[in-house]
DNA sequence: ACAGAATCATGACTAAATATCATCAACTAA
DNA sequence: TTAGTTGATGATATTTAGTCATGATTCTGT
C-alpha cells in the first residue's frame, strides 16, 4: 500500500461538497473559497489517493464510480468527526463526565451526597460513583487510582495528591432534649464531669483532643461509649449520653425532636479537604465540586 | 459552541502518540519530528478545543481525565480514517466495485458470461448484476443510469455514452449435420437457393441484410422460421432449416454433434461494443472487462 | 450564428500553517 | 555537583493552502 497522505480534513470536505453540489464554482461558493481553491484541493486529493475521481468532460466535473463508493466512506469519518466536536463541547462545558468519589463517614451521609446532587442538578450527564471509607482508605484510595477524587478529615499526608482544604468548623455537642444541660447556652469541658460521653470508634481527631483535655483538667467522667459515627446520634437521642462531634454530621444525622446541639468550649476544630490526582487539576468537575458546597450550620 | 477547528488530523495522530507514550521527546522519536513540533501541536491543539489535556507538572506531561475521554474518541476516529485508507486502497486496486451489466441476447448467454467469469477470476470480491435485453434496451438502460455499462450490437446512437467497439466478426452458416449442404467449405448466397432460412426474430442488423441480398440475387427460400436467437441452433439441429448468424452465438450455442458452422460469402458484418456512462470511463473494472474478451472462433 | 455567461485549469503570487534549530529552565538520578 | 532528562519558546525556514488574473471550452438564449 503506498502511503496515503490525509492530513488534510479540509480536502475531503472540499470533495463532499464537490461531489454534492456537482460544480466546483458552486462548492467554493458554499466554503466561502474561490472555485481555484476547489480545483486544487481537489487535483491534490486525487494526486494522494492515486486515482481519479472525477473524469473531465466539456467542463464539468462528472463523479466516477470510485468517487460514489469514496463518498459514502467519507460521509461516515465526517459524521464520527462531527461527534467527535460535539463530545469536546460537552468536554469543555462539563470537563470529564465519570468521576469515581470516596468521602469520610462524617461527610458521606449528607455533606457529600448534597454536593453531588447538586452538580447532578446543573448537569445530569455526569457519572459519579460514590463510597464511603475512613480518612486514611480515602487517600490510599485516590492514589491508587481506584477512586479520582475524596473528601478526607485533614490533615492528610499524602506526596502525589493534591490537598484543597474545604471547611474548618468547630466541634459541637450533641445533648438529648431532656438532659439538664440542654438548657444552656454553651457546653464547657466542665460540663462533661460525670457525665457519659458517646464518641466515635474510628481514629478520629477531635475525639482524641477531648480526650486529653479530659485528662488534663482532672475531668472524671461516669464512662463513654464509642460507636460508629453512624449510630452516634442515634444513642443521643436515646439518652445514652452526650457527644461532641463536627457540626456537619451533627446537623445531617441529629433527630432534631430529640436531641440539641450546643456550641462548646474550647474549640476543637475539624478541618476536611477535598483530595485527588494531580492531573485532575483544573477539571471542571472539582471546580464544580467545590463550588457547591453545602452551607455549613453556624 | 464555540467553532472547533480540526482540519489537522496530524494534531489528533499526535495527541494519541502523546497519550500512548506519556512524553512528547518519545512521541517526537516516534513520528519522527522533532519535540518542539510536539510540544508546539498539542499546545495548538488545546487552544483549537479550548481546554488543556495535559497538567504540565514537573517538566511531565500528565493526562487529565479529559485527554481520557477524548483518546477513545481519537481512537475510533483515527480507526475510521484506516478503514478508509483501506477502502481507497482497494479502489485504487480493483476501481469500484459493483456494475450493472447488461448485455444482448446474442452475447449474453455465454460470451459475456466467460467475461464476467474471468474477472471474478482476478477478483472475487466485485458485485455483478447482469442481465439480458435487446441492444436498444442495454442503451437506455445505460443511459438512463440502471446499469453502468453494457454489451451491445453496433452501430448504437447515444450521445451520452461512450461506445468502445470490442470486435467484428462475420456471420456464418449453420447447417444441420446430415444436409446436403454440410460437406461444402464455404456456403454462398446462392445455396440458399430453395432452402428454409433460421433467422432472428428480433431487430437484427446482419439477418435484415441477408433477406435484402436474397431479393437482389433473384433468390428464392423455400421459407423461413424467425425465432428468438437462444431457439435458433435447435431448430437448425433439428433440420427445420439453415441459419447465419454470428459465430460467437453460434459457437456458444451450437450442438456441435448435430450442426455444423461454415463460412459465408459474401461476408455479412456484425459489430459488437461497450457502452458506458463518461464517469465509467478509467475505471478499473471497465478496463477489466475490455481485457478479459474470450477468444473468438475462427 | 453569435454574444455573453458559465464551466474548470493553471501560472504566479501570498498568506497561513507547520516544522526546525538553538536554547532555556526545571527536574532527576548518579 | 554534574550529566542527562524533560517540555517550552523565540526566531527562522519550509511546506501547504489559498487568491488573483487569465485562458480555453462549453452552454444558453436570442
Amino acid at each position: 500500500m503506498s502511503q496515503i497522505n490525509l492530513n488534510s480534513l479540509k480536502s475531503l470536505v472540499i470533495f463532499k461538497t464537490l461531489y454534492e453540489t456537482g460544480t466546483a464554482t458552486r462548492t467554493a461558493k458554499d466554503l466561502s473559497i474561490t472555485q481555484s481553491g476547489v480545483s486544487r484541493s481537489l487535483a491534490q486529493l486525487e494526486e494522494n489517493i492515486g486515482m481519479p475521481l472525477f473524469i473531465r468532460h466539456k467542463k464539468r466535473l462528472v463523479a466516477m464510480p470510485e468517487a460514489d463508493e469514496l463518498y459514502s466512506e467519507i460521509l461516515a469519518l465526517l459524521g464520527n468527526l462531527e461527534e467527535m466536536k460535539h463530545s469536546i463541547v460537552a468536554l469543555r462545558e462539563f470537563g470529564a463526565s465519570r468521576m469515581r468519589l470516596a468521602a469520610v463517614p462524617g461527610l458521606g451521609f449528607a455533606f457529600v451526597p448534597k454536593i453531588i446532587a447538586a452538580v447532578l442538578q446543573i448537569n445530569p450527564s455526569y457519572n459519579i460513583y460514590f463510597d464511603i471509607m475512613p480518612s486514611s482508605e480515602v487517600v490510599r484510595a485516590v492514589e491508587s487510582g481506584h477512586f479520582d477524587a475524596g473528601f478526607v478529615t485533614l490533615p492528610v499526608n499524602s506526596q502525589t495528591l493534591i490537598v484543597d482544604k474545604i471547611c474548618e468548623v468547630e466541634a459541637v455537642s450533641l445533648i438529648p432534649l431532656n438532659h439538664s444541660l440542654a438548657s444552656k447556652d454553651i457546653i464547657t469541658i466542665e460540663d462533661l464531669q460525670d457525665q457519659h460521653l458517646v464518641i466515635p470508634n474510628q481514629p478520629n481527631l477531635a475525639a482524641d483532643q477531648l480526650l486529653m483535655q479530659i485528662a488534663q483538667n482532672n475531668i472524671r467522667i461516669s464512662g463513654k461509649t464509642e460507636a460508629n459515627i453512624a449510630a452516634i446520634c442515634s444513642l443521643v437521642a436515646n439518652g445514652v449520653g452526650i457527644s461532641l462531634i463536627n457540626p456537619i454530621t451533627a446537623y445531617d444525622l441529629a433527630a432534631l425532636d430529640r436531641v440539641v446541639i450546643k456550641p462548646f468550649k474550647p474549640a476543637f476544630n475539624y478541618s476536611f479537604g477535598l483530595v485527588y490526582k494531580r492531573n485532575w487539576s483544573g477539571n471542571q468537575l472539582i471546580k464544580l465540586l467545590k463550588e457547591n458546597l453545602p452551607d455549613i450550620p453556624a
